[in-house]
DNA sequence: ATGCGATTTCAACATTGTTTGAACTACTAT
DNA sequence: ATAGTAGTTCAAACAATGTTGAAATCGCAT
């Protein structure tokens, strides 16, 4: 139970691992510069709280067929809702989870409130 | 109240919309052959089922990472705890749920799993 | 002012996703 | 067989999201 220092098989990693790893995995690791190296490869937290609260936006269907509407021309939320058939205060929620995600944006227009895609949002249909 | 069918606006619209829209949707949507037009140009809802799918495995920022981690090389659980920095049992549902959306495989080889991203997963961690 | 159509907001509820720790399985080495 | 390391599974607690219907808001027309 005694750590007696004899485990010290992963390239640069002095870290938190005190292991030894399957073959490949270590080789490969070290010509990366061990689990540093990799950490460093990594995009920040930052960015990737940002991309996976995109990623949130587009995870449901109704969404991403509104996404695809609004890909095709903006939009009044009586079209949207005629295509798609679903409760008013339903749609509304699924079009504020889209705005607050910055992909769309809606503007008043008389009577009406028009939606479209914002840059963000034109970038995510696809896929 | 009576309907008298003076309502005929939008194009081919016999459909569910009974109202009037604002002029620039309603004239755009007729280039594209109204409600049913536009109907026909979106994705089907399996495709928009399996796409939000994908996303939805997407929406967690330790999950993008691990996808990050892996477009980098194949890696067994032990790195990859050793750069996140969170429990076993957590991480390995995190695994699971990447796993489960086909973005990852995991390959048992001597003690430890090995995962590597498939092909869908090779698609995600950009964006 | 009143009323109406279009849309949002709210609060209660239902559903789904995440975290935790303990128990379990799989493989290896002794 | 035993023990150790690597990972997973399970169930309970908790947290976040989605759904519903009723009430509220906004802008336009009467």
């Amino acid at each position: 139970m005694v750590d007696t220092g004899e485990n010290e098989d992963i390239s640069h990693a002095e870290g938190p691992i005190d292991t030894c790893l399957p073959e490949g995995i270590a080789a490969a690791l070290c010509t990366c510069g061990g689990i540093e190296g990799l950490e460093k490869m990594l995009p920040s937290d930052a960015y990737l709280e940002r991309m996976s609260a995109r990623h949130r936006a587009c995870a449901d269907p109704i969404r991403l067929k509104i996404l695809a509407m609004l890909n095709v021309q903006p939009l009044c939320v009586c079209v949207i809702k005629a295509v798609i058939g679903i409760a008013d205060s339903k749609l509304s929620y699924h079009l504020g989870v889209l705005k607050k995600a910055g992909l769309i944006r809606g503007e008043q227009q008389g009577n009406w409130i028009i939606y479209s895609l914002t840059e963000a949002g034109a970038g995510c249909p696809d896929r």
